[in-house]
This record gives structure tokens, C-alpha cells and sequence, in this order.
DNA sequence: GTGAAAGCGCTAACAT
DNA sequence: ATGTTAGCGCTTTCAC
């Protein structure tokens, strides 16, 4: 490998100033510069960028770190985060936590934080235990949709507003009974399942309904084959149900499927409202109605605040954002009867 | 920021010691190694990275490098290749190259390359040019639909026969003129959309058709919105297509949208069938008929190239492979019809 | 505008 | 089993 000092010898000067050069920290004359210019591409030269973190104590690059790759809705943040940071000149590079063996936060995985100037930090199914560890570490700033220690900046998405939405455009649009796909019983926990929900919950209470408890449906995993499977057997087991909310949009697109799968049809028998707002809804059949979270709104935000934090004086107290949400209304749910009450199942 | 002199002054040991304590590279006294860990509690201690990975010469990691965040399939890439590398205790971090301003791979970004040890480059879209200045790198396996200069080892799609099979596949169902939807008329490019129009040509050729390059439908991008539109206004200027080969199943799914929005119906009017077989093919409706192009056999076997070539002595030549495809058949395209010939229009 | 020296925090190599 | 020395390749700092 060629380090700095061959080229700074090929082209006859000190290695100060070709890191000069390279770095544009320094203004170096024009014939200095191009005989530098020379040595690097004669030599194939290129920075050590280890080396140069090093010493420097900054990489200029940030880190989304993320439970899983392969989930729609991280692919659409990590464009987002990327296409936001780049204009800043920074590089992203997104990491999986779930990779480590019992989805726990290794010391390792803490230490490789260090290697960014900062990071943005996806903490859905993060325990406390493990938020609590990262202390003492790089700026960082968290989304996603549960409670953390009053020191981090915070965004999530507004999901008991959302979730309610979702729920009450249901019963306005002659639903009674809504099963919520990837919901939790308890209120233990203050994950996003159980945070929609409480929306889901509050709907009923707006709308002077009772809550069915035998209404929730919790899911091992939220994606479309899970929800699906789930959601056919709930509505074979019960076929009282006449609508959906599913608590992320893959496994709205699952609800469609298993309503299929049940024998029955969207938006006439079931309705069904996904959360996410994800591209691929806008696409399928029934096209997905679905809670907007405002995805460009959070990462600004995280954007925002990590980029305070990185900065000169990092603002004292933390930031805890909730994103405004709406509704998108498509095919999945049932137009307004014009003229009518609500409809009589 | 605690160093590791601190940790060993707090022990009342050397550098080295709590080097080896932390790394396991050495052996050291029980009695020893718990109190260097105390301190590593008490002081909140954690490596730096960066200086051990200059001081090595190693990092731990290897890097994906995508075009884009925010595309299914490299979500999925992701994920298989995180998998197969934490059962070799190595990290993966994906970045994505698309983000530099003209899409070129800035000397930062080459740069960039030496901080892992290792990486698995997804090469769609990138010029040949850009490829060449790859060379004197670390150790890399190429990914992706096009010609590679010799020297790298490349694994990629069963392009050619993937098209062809699912091509031929809708002419033994009864379809006749089937459109290609990102296809690229001309030869010049060994790209994707060019190797897969290679195979709708092939499979006319098999079935005694003649080429018809209005059939070509080349479409700027390859996403969902952008197919749907592309298809629907197809379809609307040519009522005679019977079927539609989408060269991704981002690009089916769209399909399956536009024919819709066309008026037309999928399988009866107009089959469809992708590329990829993503998981949300088998979701949407009706289901996807997909090639698969063998995900976990394509990331295996660049893991397992990239594993040799990190290794003592690298292999001296590099390896091109092509991955098996076969036909996933789903509700997209039309049942066998037993005792019949090929259905007529 | 350019250079020399020092050292970022760690580990390889060589002691003991 | 543990310690000492040197130095990875670069940039900071200070000097001219």
C-alpha cells in the first residue's frame, strides 16, 4: 500500500504538504499542488482514512443503525438519511443490530459507534438495559416508537394518534368490529405495538364503542406472511370482524392477503387500514389506506438535531419530537355514503 | 474519552495486558483479567476501534456496497449476507454509492473501501470505467447484471435464461405478443435490462415468433410507480398485448397495477411475470408468477469468494459464476389447460 | 506557503 | 504470564 510520505518524496515535498493538498485544509501553491497531483495518480495513491481518523478524532461519516436490512420501511429511512446527510457532505453507512446473537447490544457493537461522528438510532425492540449502555458515546439521536431516557433527542412517529385515526375512519365508514393486527395486550410495555394500540383503544372510546380485547392480535413478527397467516385464521375463527388495522403497512398487505385467503373481500366485507404510508401501498389491490407518519418530517428532525449535537455547542436539553400523522385514504376502506349514517353491517 | 492506559493504570497492569484481556489474543491469569475488567466497568471503558484497526491492519468488517437504500432486493441482499458473515464473526455495514452527486465513485468513496476488510460490490449501473479504479483494493466480490472486467470475482443472475424461461412460460400459456417492461432495444450494453431482453428474444426464437421491438417498453427507472405508469399506457396504445415480462419484481408488482388501471385483467386478459421473486410477490394479488434468480445461492458463494480471498493465500483466478434460475408459478399468469394446445386470443 | 516534530490509541514483535 | 519498545499513517501544532 502507498502511504503519504512515497508520494510526498516522489513529488519532492514534505508530507505536510501533501496531506495539505489532499485535504484542502491549507492553501498550497499551484505548481506544489499539481506535482502532488502527479504523485498520487502516478502512484495510485489513496488516503488511509483509518489513519486520518485517528489522528483527526472524525471520520466525517454517520452511522443508521437499524434492528433489521431487509424491512421496507429502513430501506426508505436509510435513503432519506442519506439523500439529507449527503447534502451535508457526510456518508452514511446503516448497520443491523439484530445481526448480534440474542439481538443484545454486544460492548463490540457499542465500541464501533466510535467510529462515527455520530448516529441515528433506531430503537424499536432496543430494551431499556441496553439504551441505558449507550452512554458516554458519540452524539447519537433515537427514533422510533418507544420511551427512552429523558437525555437522548427523540423522534417518533405520533402512533396513538395515528393508530386512533386509522381506527375511528374505520368505524366511520360502518366498521364495528376492528381486529389490530400486531397489537399487544397489557399496558406494560410502551413499544409501538402497544402504543397503537392505545389508539385503537381510544377510537372505541370516541365512538362510544366497547373494547373487545379479543380483538387484539399479536403477532411474533410484523411482516406480510406472518400477518397474513394470522390474520386469515382470526377472521375464519371470527367472522364478526369487518375490519382491519394493522399496525404497519407489510402487515397491511398481508391483511389483504389473508382477507382473501378467509373467503372474503376488501373494502365490502373487511376494511383495512395499514401505518406506514409505505410506496408499495399506493400499488396494490386494494390500494392500501394507510397512516402517512411523515418519514421526510422525522428525518429532518433527526437530521437537525444530530447535526447540532456534532456541532460547536450541542444544545443542553435533549429534543423530544412527536411527527404529525394523516390519514391516506385508497381503495382498502370504504368511500363516504353520501346521505347516510353509518352503514349497517 | 477513556484510553486504554487509563484502564491499565486503574488495574495496576500494562497496556498490553488489558490489550490481550480485551481481545483474547493472549492467555492471562483469571486473576488478572478480572481486575482489568473491573476497571473496563468502573471507567465505562471501551476500545477504540479506530486505533486498533490501524495498528492491526484489520477491521472485523466488510462492507455492501448498493446503488440505492431504498430497494427491496438489497434489502434483502442485506440481510442473507449479514447472516452468512456474523457465522464468520464478521460485522456488515452497507453503504450505498448512488448518493455521490453524478452517481461516480469519488475518490472518497474508493478511499473508503480500506476501512473494511473486505467487500461485496452490487455493480448495476456502474461504468466500466469506475470498475477500473477498483484496482490495488482490498479484497472484493462483484454482484450484479453485467460484464466485469476478468480479474474480479463476479457472481450474477441467471439473466439470459431467467428471461427466457419466464418468457416461454407465458407463450406456452397462450400469450403472444408479450411486452417487456424495462427492456433496452439495441445491443451496445451488457447490462441488466439488456441481458433479460437477450432472453424475451431468445424465448421468440424458441416458440417460432417473430421480434417485435415495439414490445421493447425501456423504462427510466425501474420501480413500482414508474412501471405501473409506463405499462398502463402501454396497454392503453396496444390493446394486442397479451402479456408483460417485467425484468424485476418491483417493476411486476407495477405491472399488475397498470394493467388494472388499463382496464384489463391479470391472468385472463394479460399474464405477468417478474424478476427476483421478492417476498412480496407471493403477497400481493394476483399472487406473482417470478423467476428466482437463487438469492442465498448468489450470497453464498460471494461470501464464500470473499472469505478465500481475505484469507492466507488468495486464489489465484477469479471466479464469474451464474447463479440457477427456475420459475416460480403463481396466480399472474393462466393454469395449464389440460388437453388443449396454447389458448388463442 | 512550507516543513519538522509530536503523537492520536492501539497492537506486533520482542523481551523477561 | 506479563512487560517494554516501536510504530501503524496520518494531522495537529508550532516554527520558519
Amino acid at each position: 500500500m502507498t502511504t503519504m510520505t512515497e508520494v510526498a518524496e516522489a513529488a519532492g515535498v514534505s508530507v505536510m504538504t501533501v496531506s495539505n493538498v489532499l485535504s484542502g485544509r491549507r492553501r498550497v501553491s499551484p505548481e506544489t499542488s499539481e506535482k502532488v497531483m502527479r504523485a498520487v495518480t502516478d502512484l495510485h495513491y489513496q488516503v488511509n482514512l483509518t489513519a486520518r481518523n485517528l489522528r483527526s478524532g472524525r471520520s466525517g461519516s454517520v452511522a443508521l443503525i437499524v434492528p433489521q436490512f431487509d424491512h421496507a420501511y429502513f430501506g426508505a429511512l436509510g435513503a432519506r438519511v442519506a439523500r439529507a446527510m449527503e447534502a451535508l457532505g457526510r456518508q452514511v453507512v446503516i448497520e443491523q443490530t439484530s445481526a448480534s446473537a440474542a439481538g443484545e447490544l454486544s460492548a463490540l457493537a457499542l465500541a464501533r459507534l466510535h467510529m462515527y461522528d455520530g448516529a441515528i438510532f433506531s430503537v424499536v425492540g432496543l430494551r431499556e438495559s441496553e439504551l441505558d449502555r449507550i452512554r458516554d458515546s458519540i452524539p447519537i439521536v433515537l427514533l422510533g416508537e418507544r420511551e427512552v431516557p429523558a437525555r437522548f433527542d427523540h423522534v417518533m412517529m405520533g402512533n396513538v394518534e395515528g393508530a386512533r385515526l386509522a381506527v375511528a375512519h374505520m368505524f366511520e365508514r360502518g366498521s364495528r368490529r376492528v381486529l389490530i393486527a400486531g397489537g399487544r395486550r397489557g399496558l406494560g410495555s410502551t413499544g409501538m405495538s402497544c402504543l397503537r394500540t392505545q389508539g385503537w383503544t381510544g377510537a372505541h372510546q370516541q365512538a362510544g364503542l366497547t373494547v373487545d380485547e379479543r380483538l387484539i392480535l399479536e403477532l411474533p413478527r410484523l411482516d406480510v406472511g406472518e400477518g397474513r397467516a394470522a390474520i386469515a385464521a382470526a377472521l375464519a375463527a371470527d367472522p364478526s370482524i369487518d375490519g382491519v388495522f394493522a399496525v404497519t403497512d407489510d402487515v397491511a398487505v398481508g391483511a389483504l392477503a389473508g382477507v382473501r385467503d378467509a373467503g372474503r373481500s376488501v373494502p365490502a366485507d373487511v376494511q383495512v387500514v395499514g401505518f406506514d404510508n409505505l410506496e408499495i401501498g399506493a400499488h396494490v389491490y386494494p390500494e392500501l389506506t394507510s397512516i402517512d407518519p411523515s418519514s421526510d418530517w422525522i428525518v429532518d428532525n433527526a437530521v437537525r438535531l444530530l447535526q447540532a449535537r456534532m456541532g460547536q455547542d450541542p444544545p443542553a436539553d435533549a429534543e423530544h419530537l412527536v411527527s404529525p400523522v394523516r390519514l391516506v385514504e385508497r381503495g382498502s376502506t370504504r368511500p363516504v355514503r353520501r346521505g347516510a349514517g353509518p352503514a349497517r353491517n
